[in-house]
DNA sequence: CGCAAATTTGAACGTAGTCAACAAGTGTGG
DNA sequence: CCACACTTGTTGACTACGTTCAAATTTGCG
């Protein structure tokens, strides 16, 4: 297997060197395939591992005392899986597979060894974390302050940009690959509510659906309904370490 | 000023050594006095500095095109600010001062630093992250999926059980130094609303109030109603890198 | 093709929001 | 010390956004 995900994301930040290529591609030596549905964590369950995420679709999600469910992130190729669970005995989130993925199975010794060898990698991962950090408390304010309509449209320019970021070929159509009943747990909507929402939004032209494909007709107009920043740009990482 | 505010966090969680201790104190060799009321970072302004909270409550907050507001955080002695503002041109979100406040700021350079001269602090500046993270997305979960009542609760019980990690004196009756519209920005209800919580809860026995003093009656029944999770407990690091 | 899952739609309901008025503090300046 | 303004808290009446429940329809998979 050549080449690392993980690092295809981080090259999009800085220019890493040879070494730290090579460093980022001890995470993915091994490689495991995920069914669709499979789950690669569960949570409350312990034996927290990492992975990297090379192909496919995942979510991480909690279930409520009350059996509903609220997802907390959908996972694309090049994400690092399983971080906030490795540092707890028992995983606060579950991991599982929305399409058939193939996740890199890596050691958290592997992650203390790059701590210690590339200080700049070291660097670069909490970046990573506190970008993901911003883009959840994007979607914590989307939750607790704006409507039903504002967190679908918001949800649809998410999955375009990260399913566009891993590929570039992606356009304005595209297969979201998530159920009604998925979105309506990503934004906190019941899958009846969701899909009144999406008929709303094409009735008001902003989108188009065909069989599970959606096709986003006035992106501008879905980004002022939904206040919607691609949080991977606009970065300031002049001050990292040098590269070791 | 003796000691630092962070290394007390981050020995809860391991025992440091005397040179992690030294380094950490560089984060706190200056101090600066806030008001309450005051602005460190504004939400699209530059310059984004890093800062330790070494007394004070503060608050991190985004503000949304129709002028509502989304607090994000509080913020309590010893946690690390402007972090995720750090990492961009423009800060993603404004921190004000909720109390009188006493911070040191410290420059990026000096995290650079102790990325490269201390792996095992880089390490746990991440796993401080993390926990962060997950304090999140239980947040996340709770704007989502449940009722205005038991996000009450649940900002009741987060908020007493932080400022006992700070000061372990504080019992079960304390001045939670909130209006109810800043518990409205923060649980995503309008102050109206949380007023009527209150009292909901009040009349149920599990609190009392008393001039902006709270009583926590019913601890078990308030986790209960709020599916609570203290998440500086039941953590794994014996994975960390070996102190420098 | 046949079955289960997902989508779609309608009607009734309920939680939380909105608007408005008043009370109780809090701080400031006269 | 009091008068005044302003913020915060409290309560009621009404509204509305989103949920719930139910049933029909479509889709996709084995």
């Amino acid at each position: 297997m050549a080449g690392s995900c993980f690092a295809d994301i981080l090259s999009e930040l800085v220019d890493l060197t040879p070494g730290e290529q090579g460093a980022l591609e001890k995470l993915e030596e091994r490689q495991r395939h995920v069914r669709r549905g499979a789950v690669l964590q569960r949570e409350n369950e312990a034996g927290g591992e990492l992975f990297i995420l090379r192909k496919g679709l995942m979510m991480s999600y909690v279930l409520l005392a009350d059996g509903s469910r609220q997802i907390l992130r959908f996972l694309f190729p090049g994400d690092m899986l399983g971080m906030s669970s490795v540092i707890y005995l028992e995983a606060p989130e579950t991991l599982c597979a929305l399409s058939d993925c193939v996740v890199s199975p890596f050691d958290r010794s592997v992650l203390s060894a790059l701590f210690v060898d590339h200080p700049r990698l070291a660097a670069l991962v909490l970046v990573y974390s506190k970008i993901e950090r911003v883009a959840l408390t994007d979607r914590l304010a989307a939750l607790g302050r704006t409507s039903a309509k504002a967190r679908v449209a918001a949800l649809l320019l998410d999955l375009r940009n990260r399913l566009r970021a891993t590929d570039k070929a992606v356009s304005n159509a595209f297969a979201l690959g998530l159920t009604q009943e998925e979105i309506g747990d990503a934004t906190g909507l019941t899958a009846v509510h969701v899909n009144r929402m999406l008929r709303q939004l094409e009735e008001e032209g902003m989108i188009a659906r065909d069989s599970g494909r959606v096709t986003l007709l006035d992106e501008r107009a879905l980004a002022r309904a939904a206040n919607y920043v691609n949080r991977f740009e606009r970065l300031d990482l002049g001050w990292l370490p040098k590269p070791a």
